[in-house]
DNA sequence: CCATGTGAAGATCTTCACAGCG
DNA sequence: CGCTGTGAAGATCTTCACATGG
């Protein structure tokens, strides 16, 4: 696994012992019992349903991707503010009026939600799906989100992670 | 700037404090002073011509994502191994064969490079982008990829970071 | 008095080294 | 002997607290 990941060795045993001791020592970790335990640990098989706003290019791109399910995850709600694109459908999924967005995620109690809108937004966005009921937010827009201690953000920055890559040219 | 970030503010100081001293004490950080210094200090103004390969659905959303000359990167070369793909443009960039690749990197001269293409052929890529000289990565395939030290590679994996959002949902 | 700059302290994360056990 | 599990050491990152100087 290490060599796999790249991560040191002690570093995962370590990571392991937090959850509880899966191996035996002098033998090793039983191959089923360690995917089992760590799939437990993880939520494995549990299903998420996520909303996303913004349906630009990231927001269609995350919609199309197919990976999503494989690891839990449904993209079940998806708003826009634009009328061109409510009503339409990509993938399947209808998109809807944000306008309708706290209503909805409160009737299907979702609690994790994506933002893929310009930076201008993305604040107000958020402060609706918090008001929605969401606690946890994934933002691609690059803007520094405030919210409450209880939910948790996630900020994803491509041309911040390109600026770093750069740094290291050097 | 502490508020707008949610950096605290000796972070910033000493963050600052690293690459010089921008203020004067008991007054404050010239505003023209220190946004020179800082972008000199992180090469803005520069322009970075990147290669992408991949043209997915996230690449393809990059490709049209216009946030990234903003930031001083232009995405100038793409590259597929679809032959449906290669030739036809995407925003006006032409999509060249996979195959080429390693040739036009050395020919441009280009050292950052973004990865789009599935988790099966990202090392592959890798390999061949590391052979055309590039020593920077961007990577979005789900996969650890293997490198010598002197390429740094940053991961991109949404679904881990929703994965993450979803442990601190308890 | 005020805001920067920075050693020191504190918190956190990673690695080491070895005890424990099959 | 080999591999896990883990306390201790080490490295790194963040925050505190205050000296410094306008």
């Amino acid at each position: 696994m290490s060599e796999i990941t790249g991560i040191n060795s002690s570093q995962i045993r370590k990571d392991f012992s937090y959850f509880g001791a899966f191996g035996k020592r002098g033998v090793g970790y039983p191959l089923f019992g360690l995917t089992e335990q760590l799939k437990e640990v993880m939520r494995a098989g549990q299903k998420w349903d996520v909303a996303l706003v913004g349906v630009g290019n990231i927001g269609t791109a995350l919609l199309r991707y197919k990976g999503f399910s494989k690891r839990g995850f449904n993209i079940k709600l998806v708003f826009d503010n634009d009328v061109s694109k409510i009503g339409t459908k990509v993938d399947n999924i209808k998109i809807q009026d944000i306008q309708k967005m706290e209503k909805c995620l409160k009737d299907q109690k979702i609690n994790i939600g994506i933002i893929t809108v310009p930076a201008e937004s993305a604040q107000e966005v958020a402060y609706k799906m918090i008001g929605g009921g969401v606690r946890s937010i994934l933002n691609f827009a690059p803007i520094n989100i405030k919210h409450p201690p209880e939910v948790s953000i996630k900020h994803i920055d491509i041309a911040i992670e390109l600026e770093k890559l750069v740094y290291y040219l050097f």
